[in-house]
DNA sequence: GACGATGCGGAGCGAGCGTTCCGGTTGTCA
DNA sequence: TGACAACCGGAACGCTCGCTCCGCATCGTC
């Protein structure tokens, strides 16, 4: 990784500043060839620096959730907890919502789990905020981490669907906050 | 569309149900070649009864979508709109959650916009629901037919992230209530 | 029962895409 | 500078899948 020739090191970071902006726009559904193309460089030298086309968007993806973990520490100390859950809820949303590629490894998620440790210092710093907008009572306490995750998953959809709206998170947000959650009847 | 030969009738019928059963359980995705050999037919066969694959995809959702938009009137006239319009909801949500086509028509009918008018009974049915229910006070006002899609888009993004936790629609429900809706900051 | 029209099956075509392979090139180091 | 290893480009392969084509079977009718 290190002791690589210097074209080599060249041809790498432009495939990956290729890959980050051509799977930005259209996620996963992008060929190879454009991305290859767009750096100025064969295919074979993406198979070169990594195995498959998957591992190139996860290396991508994880790099901008572990900017997402990064949001989420910064917030963890802030002195209202529930106004940092929901700023961070908010920005999380509104940011993946313009990169395709993030759209596309959450939603997907589900299936492999985000291969085994990846991205677990976005669910863990996401986590945090969350616990502690629950103890303030800000945030509704039968909700976890995970089901955090996939409520972004939805907002990010209903973004997808209606770009127009966007007071729509708004009501996810409301039916967070800690309030009546009675009435409950079916 | 009558005069057709006996066979061909049950040919169409044969490829109709074998499409309505494949496409639940894995959406558009499943090959057509599939669908065929479901049917006990070939791929030549469904080609005569439809002009493409997407042709036959929107003949089954389109059936199915009936189904909802006729449930939606019978609830129009319900005593409680509030109770009515949740009920309904949460209804359309578990039943598309366990049908895949309905997933894939929704999640993508924001590009073509449904193909001019199909679907355009569900569409009404369920505003005319959403709007008794706003009448009533059930339900925040601030939303109208095409957000209510949206959050359906959504809500079926969240089951399928998360199938174990059923009661994040609960979330959105609660959300959807004529609450509060104050304390907008951001 | 025979004949024409209609419908059928499934091999085959073409396009798209992930991945591999190899002849040629370029960086590196003595 | 020369030689070797590392690296590169892009043609080609294999696979999937939507769709078409055509020789053959089947239906409806006289």
């Amino acid at each position: 990784m290190e002791k690589m020739r210097a074209d080599a090191r060249r041809n790498r970071a432009k495939v990956l500043a290729a890959a980050e902006e051509a799977f930005a726009v259209d996620g996963l559904a992008v060929p190879l060839d454009d991305i290859a193309r767009l750096a100025g460089v064969g295919a074979g030298t993406v198979y070169r620096h990594f195995p498959s086309k998957e591992a190139l968007f996860q290396a991508v993806v994880l790099e901008r959730l572990e900017q997402f973990a990064e949001e989420a520490r910064e917030l963890a100390t802030a002195e209202d907890p529930g106004e940092a859950f929901v700023d961070y809820f908010v920005r999380v949303i509104r940011q993946a919502s313009l990169n395709r590629a993030i759209c596309d490894a959450l939603a997907q998620s589900s299936g492999h789990a985000f291969k085994a440790g990846a991205g677990d210092d976005f669910r863990a710093a996401m986590a945090e905020l969350l616990s502690r907008a629950q103890a303030a009572g800000a945030v509704r306490p039968d909700i976890d981490g995970d089901d955090l995750r996939a409520l972004i998953v939805g907002c990010l959809a209903v973004e997808r669907y209606a770009p127009e709206s966007r007071h729509l998170v708004r009501v996810v947000v409301d039916g967070l906050r800690a309030h009546q959650m009675a009435g409950n009847k079916s």
